[in-house]
RNA sequence: GGUCCAUUCGUCUAUCGGUUAGGACGCAAGAUUUUCAUUCUUGAAAGAGGGGUUCGAUUCCCCUAUGGACUACCA
């Protein structure tokens, strides 16, 4: 068979936001065809028109947007295979539901959902297949005048396919190898209804990966168990030579306990199961996303990518063109893998150190002005440099530099009574003292002269600085000392210093 | 219930028959630091159980257990 060129699709369904397990898919599917120099392709499958959510499609695309997965074609990217969503491609399923019927592979079935749960009420384990299709109402016990009369009537009827009892079929999997299941097992899908004139997922899924010269499935753990059927699909239109080479990828499973990870979980765990917040059109509820959250989009795809993969050497902290280079789908884990959020904050540390202090700058700014700070009052980018280390996420840049832009209001019991004892108010009375008398409050010309005095005085190093830091910060923490009174300058470390002497009361 | 898939430290994972079973997150301890972090060092921590095959099994096979997915006129 000649070499095609690798064409991969993500093919989600608009009924909600993009769930973190399906960014995952369509990342492998990315990783996976730009590596094979091939086309990554958008298809929106939206068969089912009683789950459409409004507004679905487009969260789906600014979240891949968002996050660096591109599409080379489909839905909002054009392409020569279109149009891209299966509702407007009725005409092209009715043709080969019509060849599979012509072909004796399909039938069509009257049996209404009524009758079908029923059936399921009075014969446990019912399944619709070789074994009860002839017990049914469909047009393989109806003589064909009264099927076409039934049609011609208007009576609803699906279209299933006619699986052939006692074949093995196998299922050569990239991740799993060769996967086989007997075609007795597997019940006459419906492949298409004539209620809203639309194919099921497996027809047009087939159909379309077929048209549009798929030549790789990548998607979920959750579809292993109808791969046999569409195996047998291809094989009922013909097109076993071009049929593409599945891979179905672990799930993604909840932090703690069991399950799939679920929407559910993020709410409860305290973390977003989403790439963006999402807003329910119907309930108005809101879901937390990762870029709200402050996660950065590489931090992001790094976390996910390894969730499942890993490129078998000790290196973590990859880049999307690394990824692309050494992700190997064939290395895929088989087992599903518990979310770790612990692991995704760690990753968005590491990439916010990457970031530069004018990039981290620019994402505190918003924060700051949304506390009525004036930015352009103060050295962000400065302030920035001096706690970037000890952040995760931009929106804990407040947490760390408040008493830049604020004078304590409280001071912190433990280190009142660690270090605000007996004697220190009056060496703090004397620290006032000497920062009255002097003018420069350069970070290093400051600390040689508050260091001098407390040598030539033979203070306790450890307790006046920590002191000092108590009055000026509030508690025991941050950058160093002299950095933050550079920062705040000669008025306000003297006058925090004094308020600090009229409220801290030594704790005995 | 049936079918399929899976099972290495708490978590993500490496190992493609012979290793002191490696790394990372998290955790603990220590070093550095005037504080908090960062950083560095160290530590605790794993092959579900039982049978085989083999000179030798985490690795191959079988059984059991456990977990998961699927079982719609949803994807």
């Amino acid at each position: 068979m000649e070499q095609r060129k690798v064409r991969v699709r993500f093919a989600p369904s608009p009924t909600g936001p993009l769930h973190i397990g399906g960014v995952r898919t369509a990342l492998y599917n990315y990783l996976f065809a730009k590596q094979h120099g091939g086309d990554m392709i958008l298809r929106i499958e939206d068969t089912d028109s009683q789950r459409f959510v409004p507004g679905a499609e487009d969260y789906i695309i600014s979240s891949l947007e968002w996050l660096g997965v591109k599409f080379d074609e489909g839905v909002n990217y054009g392409g020569e295979f279109g149009p891209y969503r299966q509702s407007e491609r009725r005409d092209i399923y009715r043709k080969y539901v019509n060849q599979l019927l012509e072909a004796g592979k399909a039938y069509i079935a009257f049996d209404t959902p009524e009758e079908l749960e029923a059936k399921r009420n009075e014969i446990s384990n019912f399944q619709y297949d070789a074994k009860t299709r002839g017990t049914m109402r469909n047009s393989l016990v109806m003589d064909k005048a009264e099927v076409e009369k039934l049609i011609a009537d208007g009576e609803k009827y699906v279209v299933r396919i006619k699986i052939e009892p006692n074949e093995d079929v196998v299922v050569d999997d990239m991740i799993r190898g060769k996967v086989t299941i007997n075609s007795s097992v597997l019940d006459d899908k419906v492949l298409y209804k004539s209620a809203d004139d639309l194919p099921t997922y497996h027809l047009a899924n087939i159909v379309d990966d077929h048209l549009m010269e798929v030549t790789h499935v990548i998607r979920g753990e959750e579809w292993l168990p109808s791969a046999p059927l569409h195996v047998l699909l291809y094989r009922a239109f013909g097109w076993e030579e071009t049929m593409p080479r599945f891979a179905h990828l672990p799930l993604l499973l909840k932090p703690e306990g069991n399950g799939k990870l679920s929407k559910r979980d993020g709410d409860r765990l305290g973390f977003p199961v989403f790439p963006l917040e999402w807003k329910d059109p119907k309930s108005g509820e809101i879901s937390s996303g990762y870029r709200e959250s402050g996660y950065l989009p590489e931090a992001v795809v790094n976390f996910l990518a390894l969730l499942g993969w890993n490129p078998g050497t000790e290196q973590e902290l990859l880049s999307m063109e690394e990824l692309i280079k050494l992700f190997n789908i064939e290395k895929c884990s088989k087992a599903g893998a518990k979310f770790d959020y612990e692991k995704g904050k760690w990753f968005n540390h590491k990439y916010i150190q990457e970031k530069s202090d004018t990039e981290v700058a620019e994402m505190f700014k918003p924060i700051l002005s949304d506390k009525g700070i004036d930015v352009d009052a103060y050295d962000i980018e400065k302030i920035v440099s001096l706690v970037k280390s000890r952040i995760n996420f931009a929106k804990d840049l407040w947490q760390q530099t408040s008493f830049f832009f604020e004078a304590p209001e409280s001071y912190a019991e433990k280190d009142i009574r660690k270090r605000w004892k007996e004697g220190m108010p009056q060496i703090i009375t004397e620290l006032v003292a000497l920062l009255e008398g002097e003018e420069n409050y350069a970070s290093s010309a400051l600390e040689e002269v508050v260091l001098g005095w407390i040598a030539k005085n033979e203070y306790h190093l450890g307790n006046t600085m920590n002191a000092f830091r108590l009055a000026v910060v509030g508690e025991c923490r941050g950058p160093h000392m002299f950095d933050i009174t550079e920062i705040i300058g000669k008025d306000e470390t003297i006058a925090r210093l004094k308020v600090a002497l009229e409220k801290i009361q030594p704790i005995a």
